[in-house]
DNA sequence: CAGTGGTCTAGACCACTGG
DNA sequence: CAGTGGTCTAGACCACTGC
């Protein structure tokens, strides 16, 4: 039964009923649960764009009936997935993919926040992008990317103000060829989170993100840019943010005025 | 049945059957799970040393005899505390109390690490108590630990060295009464992670904690005791660590010199 | 081998959303 | 009201640990 199942495991016999002959001989267990096998499944149905960012999933009782397994199973698979930030469940109306466009949880990965911790009290920031333009990757971005070193890349460079006064200076690494056509004037115009833009523009889902924080003192240039002295020391932070299956897909150096405001991070 | 049950709702009809006439009338729902309901009262058998740090709690099993409520209903309050790092599951032996001390992932809380990524590439870091001594709380300090101004707080202040370099210098601010009898002698002879004494000795259990980031310059005595010069830009990192039920415990503010380490951070 | 946590099922009912 | 996710149960079997 259920011969067109691409699982693992029969439903008639749940959990790798006997231990397969060749996780036996494998030195590696490999043992998946069933659960972990649907999860795979639909992260493939996220990654390929069956499912596209703020639309409905099946619900849980359609996934049960396709992957021939119960609602329980599949509800775990959708647990998970809605633990990682990648699936929201809203109760009454469905499980939607989640997105970094639309709702109050915008700038999810901006940990800074102004001294009174309200990030409503001074207004939206301002952006404006100082450069954009065509390069090649050093080896260190190309190592951070998974590209070769010298492959094209984008490159941009922005100052992000708050209250009207210059607070971060980016500068942004990505691959050329999934943000082809990316232009100064399309991250000007857009208004909203650069990544929901990655998301409708290139469909390139930012998941996830590590940041490298270290503080600095900047050169004349950023001087500059951010309206600083020399001597006013920022925070470097150094973040490389992944699509699904960990693909890193871009680089982004940013440099925080923290004279009014926090990084903020919480341990568990 | 099931009458003993400090539990809202009866075993026999799960899950609070018809809306209960009070929550009828408060405006607030009010609805709590039964699973967050068992959730609560294994929190109490924490925060009372019932369970202590690094023992086994009781089997699902016999948790679900005692509430009178199904494995699964037990085993979802467990995964929740787990999650939070409260508890730790270990298939086969059993569900133990989190703990500082013991394992490998000590220093869980400390997000310093050196260039290449590897904690163990540089040894064990050298301690060094430089001071400990009873004071009163500032303003800022007692705010941060829920307590009067002027009341009696420890004071201490260390520097960590790695490879024999100085890198954070540590000023560290605790209530006087949970930790009577705290000495430098105590920080000094105590080999592990100052949170395992802090459990050990005191019953004070650190759960979680939030840290605000900033980049500093140091001043004359900072620089004396890092060995820097004051144009070497610091990471300040201030931290209010929390026991249960969110008490703050612990008032921290550290100097990280990032010249060979970076504060690491996931975004999610 | 017994005991623990881990997976899976089938079915029931509750809470919430929207038409 | 139907449809969705959320809770709860009872029971079965699997994987892992240690005696």
């Amino acid at each position: 039964m259920s011969a067109m199942s691409a699982l693992t495991s029969d439903s008639a016999t749940p959990a790798n009923a006997g231990t397969s002959p060749v996780a036996a001989v494998l030195s590696a267990p490999a043992f998946s649960p069933l659960y972990q096998q649907i999860k795979a499944l639909m992260l493939q149905s996220l990654q390929s764009g069956e499912w596209k960012p703020s639309s409905a999933i099946p619900s849980e009782m359609d996934l049960a009936g396709r992957f021939k397994v119960s609602q329980g199973t599949v509800r775990k698979a959708i647990d998970e997935l809605a633990a990682e930030n990648l699936l929201v469940r809203r109760q009454g109306k469905g499980t939607f993919v989640a997105t970094h466009a639309e709702h109050q949880v915008q700038y999810r990965f901006l940990k800074l926040f102004p001294d009174d911790g309200d990030p409503s009290s001074e207004g939206p920031a301002q952006r404006r992008i100082v450069d954009c333009k065509r390069s090649r990757a050093s080896t260190e971005v190309a190592r951070a990317l998974a590209i070769r070193a010298g492959d094209a890349v984008l490159q941009v460079r922005r100052v992000l103000s708050f209250a009207t006064v210059p607070t971060i200076l980016e500068d942004i690494w990505l691959p050329a060829t999934p943000f082809k056509g990316l232009t100064a004037e399309r991250l000007t115009d857009y208004d909203g989170p650069m990544y929901a833009l990655f998301e409708t523009e290139f469909g390139v889902r930012m998941v996830r993100a590590e940041e490298k924080i270290r503080a600095v003192l900047p050169d004349a240039q950023q001087c500059a840019l951010l309206k600083t002295k020399p001597t006013t020391p920022l925070l470097s932070v150094e973040r490389i943010a992944y699509t699904y299956n960990d693909a890193p897909m871009e680089v982004r150096r940013g440099l925080y005025l923290t004279e009014r405001h926090y990084y903020r991070n919480a341990l568990n």
